[in-house]
DNA sequence: TCCATTCTAGAATGATCACTCTAAAACAGT
DNA sequence: ACTGTTTTAGAGTGATCATTCTAGAATGGA
């Protein structure tokens, strides 16, 4: 019983992302979020209140779709290759974190970043990014526990401790990528990271 | 021949370090830091040229007196307590970068932090942080081959690789730190890093 | 077709941003 | 004390910040 809004509103979540991924969110103005999603200033803020609420949004959003996704794919598979390999599922969740999107930008993980940016003045950010790292240790917990039944790893190991030293590597990379990005250091990184994986 | 500065300059750059530390570059204004170093505008544009020019100071200080100290301290010692047992210096390096500063803010690493935020845009940040991370390194990696050298550590370990992938969960450490700080988690993440240590 | 409601466009708001300017104050050398 | 130079204090600069306002356009129900 009115007029319906002219957006999707994934796309412009997806849009929005993409704007705080690689500013980070102070450095990230209003006149970029209206030109990236192509909305007017009333639209933002009639669907998203304030730019706080459109970073709210697009970290939930970017948990979902991006993180979640990835762990589903490559930690948690429901029927692909990496059922019987659960190892290397984990090596490709890592890596493949890594490939240069679609600029050519270094731009880690939107929740590290923002959780380093913010973390120590906004609970709703921390919140959000415990609830991301939760799900990823929860993920690789898995896949190791799957490699230990399949006799891949060792059954001495403690998922739940190598799950979290694997997250702390894999956050550390991620730093250190945005920092310097180079692709013979990443070589040696995911050896670091090998030598986890038994 | 001219008025000479009221101010010293070592103690305006911590006061502008802290601040930097605590609320990132783009999240400091220059109003802060004018607040912090008791200087006024004048000043500190005759001294500095810029908010860019005082943080590249900062970091510029930041790496001298915190890092290149740290790794003195605790990673090169000379004297100290470290020289018979360097891998209690390593996990002591580490360790003590998570004792609460003056202020209780969890601040993890300037360094760090300032990479994440302007990496990707900002060469000169990229090249400081990549000088602080080597100096970590070579710091970690002479420990660990004075470890070696006394029957501490295993001769078989790749003392570059090991030192590397220390840094790199240390980094994790101080990113998950700033995300959200936890007495208890930092325990585990220190078992993580005694598994690196043998 | 009207009405109530919601959305959109885009100008306008005051606040704050980094930074500059002006004049006075503090020195060093003569 | 005089002079030339640099530093200070603090008001002032235009630009940009997030946000709001106003008017009109689009919708669904009556």
């Amino acid at each position: 019983m009115a007029r319906q809004k002219e957006f999707n509103q994934d796309v412009v979540l997806g849009k929005a992302i993409e704007c705080f991924w690689q500013r980070g969110f102070s450095a990230t103005s209003m006149k970029h979020l209206e030109a990236a999603t192509a909305l007017t200033p009333g639209s933002i803020y009639n669907s998203f209140g304030s730019k706080d609420g459109l970073f709210l949004a697009c970290l939930d959003h970017y948990n979902e779709t991006v993180i979640g996704a990835r762990v589903k794919q490559y930690l948690l598979p429901a029927e692909a290759q990496y059922l019987n390999d659960p190892l290397a599922g984990i090596e490709a969740f890592i890596e493949t974190a890594f490939d240069p999107g679609p600029a050519e930008l270094c731009l880690g993980c939107l929740m590290v970043n923002s959780s380093v940016e913010l973390g120590p003045h906004e609970e709703s950010v921390r919140l959000r990014s415990k609830t991301a790292m939760k799900k990823v240790v929860k993920g690789m917990q898995h896949a190791l526990g799957q490699a230990q039944a399949i006799g891949q790893l060792g059954s001495d190991i403690d998922c739940r401790q190598r799950a979290q030293s694997l997250l702390l590597l894999f956050n550390g990379m991620l730093v250190q990528w945005r920092g310097s990005p180079d692709k013979q250091w990443l070589k040696h990184a995911m050896h670091s990271v090998k030598d986890l994986l038994h």
